[in-house]
RNA sequence: GGGCUGGUAGCUCAGCUUGGAUAGAGUGCUGGACUUCUAAUCCAGUGGUCAAGGGAUCGAAGCCCUUCCGGCCCGCCA
C-alpha cells in the first residue's frame, strides 16, 4: 500500500461519482503523475468526452467539483488542467506518515501476485564443459532477479539450474582429455573449468577443423555418453562435476544461490523420454512420416510457415528438442517423478539449501520441485524451439501461460573489446563464441572491477583495514556486474566493453550504493535513534517530498516488475531511490540544524530511505555497504 | 525466401503493454558548487524531422499497414 493508498482512494471516489452519473463501461487510468503536475493523474475526462460529448476541460471541472464533495481523506486538492487531464494533490502530512511507517515494516514491498502459488525459475543451464563467460552472467543475474522479485510477489519459488552433461560439448572436452593427450590438471593457477574452455574445448574443436576425419571418434564419444554405464560416461561425470563445481563457485560469488540441480543424463536415463512421447503419441501431437524428406522420422508439425520439427529420428534416436520435452513436463509436475533427491556434496552459501537429482538410492527425504508455473531463462536464439515446448506444454496443462520462455538478446562483444581478443571486426560488435575461444570470461571481469574498487576504496579511506577494503570492493563489484546485466531491458543486445564496463559513475550500482553510504553515515553520527514518532508536517521541501513520494512508489514497482518479468523496472526504481535521495542530500542538512525536532523528522525520512533501499536492491542481489 | 526482434539526443538507453500535458535519464561537451552529514555527489547549459511513408483517431513516439536499415533464428547438430 502506501503511495498506492492514495491511488486507490481516487481509483474508488471516481468509480463512485461515474456511479453516480450512470455512466458504466469506462475503465480509466489513475496514475503517479509527472512532475508538475500534481501527484496523481487521471485520464478520467478524456474518455468521458467521448460518451458525454463534452470536451475533456468541462468534464474535469464537473469532476473535480464532485470530487470535492465525495469523501476523501488523502487528497487535499483537485485541479482540472486545460489540457483535459485531471490533477490530484496529496494532503503530504497524512500521506507522509502512512508511506514512512508503512516503510519500516519487513514486509514493505511486497505484493500478492502469486497467492502463496509455487512457480520454477530454471536459470543458468551451462554445459558443463567451460567457465562462464560474461554472456552466460546475464542469464545468471536475470534468472536469480526474477526469483527474486517473484518471492517478494508471494511466489514460492524453486530454482532450478539444468546442466547438460551429454552433450556434444561436453564430448568434445572428454575426446580431447581421452584422445588428444590433455592433462587432467589444469595449469597452475587456473580454474579448471577455465582450462577446460579455454585450452581443452577450444583446442579439441580445432582439431576437427585440422583433420575431418577424427569426426569418428566424437561421435563414438557422443553414443558412450548417452549410455551411462560406460566407462567414458563414469569419466565424463567426473569431469562435468568438477567443472560444474567451479562455475557453481562463480555464481555463488555472484550472490546466485539454487533450489535444486538438474543433469541432463539423469532424465535421459530415466525414461521420462518414452513417458512423454507415448503421451504425444496419444495426443496425436507427433506424426510418423511415412514419406517426403522426412521420412522414417516422427515430427512435429509446424504452425503456420514453420517446417515441421523432427523429434525422434529415422534411426529412432531423439532429437535435442526431445530432450527437453520431458524435463519441461517434470518441471510443471506432469510426470510421475523418477529421481530421488540428495544434498549437493558442497554446502551453498546464503540459506538455500542445493538439493541435486539422482537415480541412486538417497538416504534423503524425497523432495518436490515442481510448480503450477514455470519460467525457463533461455537466450532470444532459442525462441523457435521454446515457442515448441510452449506450444506442447499448453496442450498439457490448462492454467494459463504455464510454461514461459523467458528470452533476452545477447550479450556481444564491443569492437574495441574484440579487439583486445584479437579480432578486428571492422568497428562491428562480434558474437561471442565458446567454440573458438572468443568471450570474456565472468571471474576475469569479476576481479578486474575488485581490483578498480579496491583502488578507489582506498583513495577514500586510507585508513581502512584491508579486509574492510576487500568487503566493500566485493559488494560494490558484484552490484556493477549485476546492474550492468539488468538495467536495460531484456531485448537489447549488450555490446560489452571491458573499458566502458568498468565505470563507476552515473547510472551504475555505485551511484545508488553511494547514496546508501552517505544515509547510514548520517544515522551513524547522529546522537539519536530514528523514531517514527515525529512531525510529519515538518517535511515539506520539494526535495523531501519526492523523496517520500519515491519511497512510497515501492510496492507499485515490485507489482510491475513481476506481472512483466522485468529485473530492468526495479534498477530503475533502485536508481530513481537513489537521485530523490541525493537531491535531498544536496539541498537539505539533517544534523546539527539546532532544532530537534526538525532533526527528528528528517532523520525518519533518512531511515526510512536506507531501509527501502536495501530492501529494494535485496531484489536486484545487490548489497550496500555502510561506507564506501 | 519465411519467422522473431531492434531503430527515440553525438553515444548507451527509458517511455510503447493501458494513445492525451512540457518526449526523460546516463554519458559526452561547456560552466558552476567541496573548511560542511563522504564530490563514487549535486546544480545549470548544450543536444530530438521519436528510421521513412501512409492509415484509423478530436489527438500518435505509442495503435494498424507498407517500406528501409541492423541483429538473430529457420539441420534426422546440440
Amino acid at each position: 500500500m502506501s503511495f498506492k493508498s492514495l491511488i486507490d482512494e481516487i481509483e474508488n471516489n471516481l468509480k463512485k461519482i461515474l456511479d453516480d452519473l450512470s455512466v458504466t463501461n469506462i475503465s480509466f487510468l489513475v496514475e503517479p503523475a509527472k512532475p508538475g503536475f500534481g501527484d496523481v493523474s487521471s485520464n478520467i475526462s478524456f474518455l468521458l468526452a467521448k460518451k458525454l460529448k463534452k470536451n475533456p476541460k468541462e468534464i474535469g471541472d464537473m469532476l473535480s467539483e464532485h470530487y470535492m464533495k465525495s469523501i476523501h481523506t488523502l487528497v487535499s486538492k483537485v485541479e482540472s488542467h486545460p489540457s483535459g487531464y485531471l490533477n490530484f494533490f496529496a494532503d503530504w502530512e497524512k500521506l507522509t506518515q502512512l508511506i514512512l511507517s508503512e516503510s519500516n515494516l519487513d514486509t514493505f514491498g511486497s505484493v500478492d501476485l502469486g497467492k502463496n502459488s509455487t512457480i520454477i525459475v530454471e536459470h543458468t543451464s551451462v554445459n558443463p564443459n567451460k567457465a562462464l563467460h560474461i554472456g552466460h552472467i546475464r542469464n545468471v543475474v536475470v534468472g536469480d532477479i526474477v526469483a527474486r522479485i517473484l518471492e517478494k510477489s508471494n511466489y514460492k519459488v524453486n530454482i532450478l539450474n539444468y546442466v547438460d552433461d551429454s552433450g556434444l560439448q561436453v564430448a568434445d572436452i572428454i575426446v580431447g582429455f581421452r584422445h588428444f593427450g590433455f592433462a587432467q590438471q589444469p595449469p597452475e593457477g587456473k580454474k579448471f573449468d577455465q582450462y577446460c574452455g579455454d585450452d581443452v574445448y577450444v583446442k579439441t574443436t580445432e582439431k576437427y577443423e585440422a583433420d575431418p576425419s577424427l569426426e569418428e571418434i566424437r561421435k563414438n564419444t557422443l553414443k558412450e555418453l548417452e549410455d551411462g554405464n560406460s566407462e567414458t560416461a563414469q569419466f565424463a561425470d567426473k569431469i562435468t562435476r568438477k567443472v560444474l563445481e567451479n562455475q557453481l563457485e562463480t555464481c555463488w560469488n555472484l550472490g546466485v544461490y539454487y533450489d535444486c540441480l538438474n543433469f541432463e543424463s539423469q532424465i535421459i536415463q530415466s525414461g521420462l523420454w518414452s513417458d512423454i512421447f507415448e503421451k504425444l503419441k496419444e495426443m496425436n501431437l507427433v506424426e510418423f512420416e511415412n514419406g517426403g524428406k522426412n521420412v522414417g522420422c516422427w515430427v512435429i508439425r509446424g504452425e503456420n510457415n514453420d517446417e515441421d520439427k523432427v523429434i525422434v529420428r529415422s534411426n529412432g534416436t531423439a532429437t535435442y528438442i526431445a530432450k527437453d520435452i520431458p524435463y519441461a513436463a517434470w518441471k510443471l509436475g506432469l510426470l510421475k517423478d523418477p529421481f530421488n533427491y540428495k544434498k549437493y556434496e558442497k554446502t551453498q552459501p546464503g540459506t538455500r539449501i542445493l538439493w541435486q537429482t539422482t537415480l541412486a538410492d538417497s538416504s534423503d527425504p524425497q523432495q518436490n520441485f515442481s510448480g503450477e508455473k514455470v519460467i525457463t531463462v533461455i537466450d532470444s536464439r532459442q525462441a523457435r524451439l521454446q515457442e515448441i515446448i510452449t506450444m506442447l506444454m499448453s496442450k498439457f496443462k490448462s492454467v494459463e501461460n504455464a510454461y514461459v520462455h523467458l528470452a533476452y538478446e545477447s550479450v556481444t562483444l564491443s569492437p574495441a573489446t574484440a579487439q583486445t581478443l584479437g579480432l578486428n571486426t571492422d568497428g562491428k560488435q562480434a558474437q561471442m563464441s565458446g567454440r573458438k575461444g572468443l568471450y570474456v570470461n565472468a571471474d576475469a571481469v569479476y576481479d578486474l572491477l575488485k581490483n578498480k574498487t579496491i583502488e578507489e576504496t582506498k583513495k577514500r579511506h586510507p585508513e581502512m583495514l584491508a579486509s574492510e577494503i576487500q568487503k566493500i570492493a566485493h559488494h560494490v563489484s558484484v552490484g556493477t556486474l549485476r546492474y550492468e546485466m539488468i538495467k536495460q531491458d531484456l531485448d537489447k543486445i549488450i555490446a560489452f566493453d571491458l573499458t566502458k564496463s568498468l565505470s563507476l559513475e552515473g547510472d551504475t550500482a555505485p551511484y545508488i550504493q553511494y547514496a546508501h553510504a552517505r544515509a547510514s553515515r548520517i544515522i551513524e553520527k547522529s546522537t539519536r535513534i530514528p523514531s517514527i514518532d515525529i512531525d510529519f508536517s515538518l517535511l515539506s521541501d520539494k526535495s523531501e517530498l519526492e523523496l517520500i513520494k519515491t519511497i512510497g512508489l515501492f510496492d507499485i514497482h515490485v507489482m510491475n516488475a513481476a506481472k512483466n518479468l522485468s529485473p530492468k523496472v526495479m534498477a530503475r526504481y533502485c536508481h530513481d531511490l537513489a537521485v530523490a535521495f541525493n537531491s535531498f542530500y544536496e539541498h537539505l542538512k539533517v544534523l546539527d540544524l539546532g532544532d530537534e525536532k526538525l532533526e527528528n523528522s528528517r532523520l525518519c525520512l533518512v531511515n526510512s530511505f536506507k531501509q527501502t533501499l536495501v530492501k529494494a536492491l535485496e531484489l536486484l542481489g545487490i548489497t550496500a555497504p555502510d561506507r564506501m
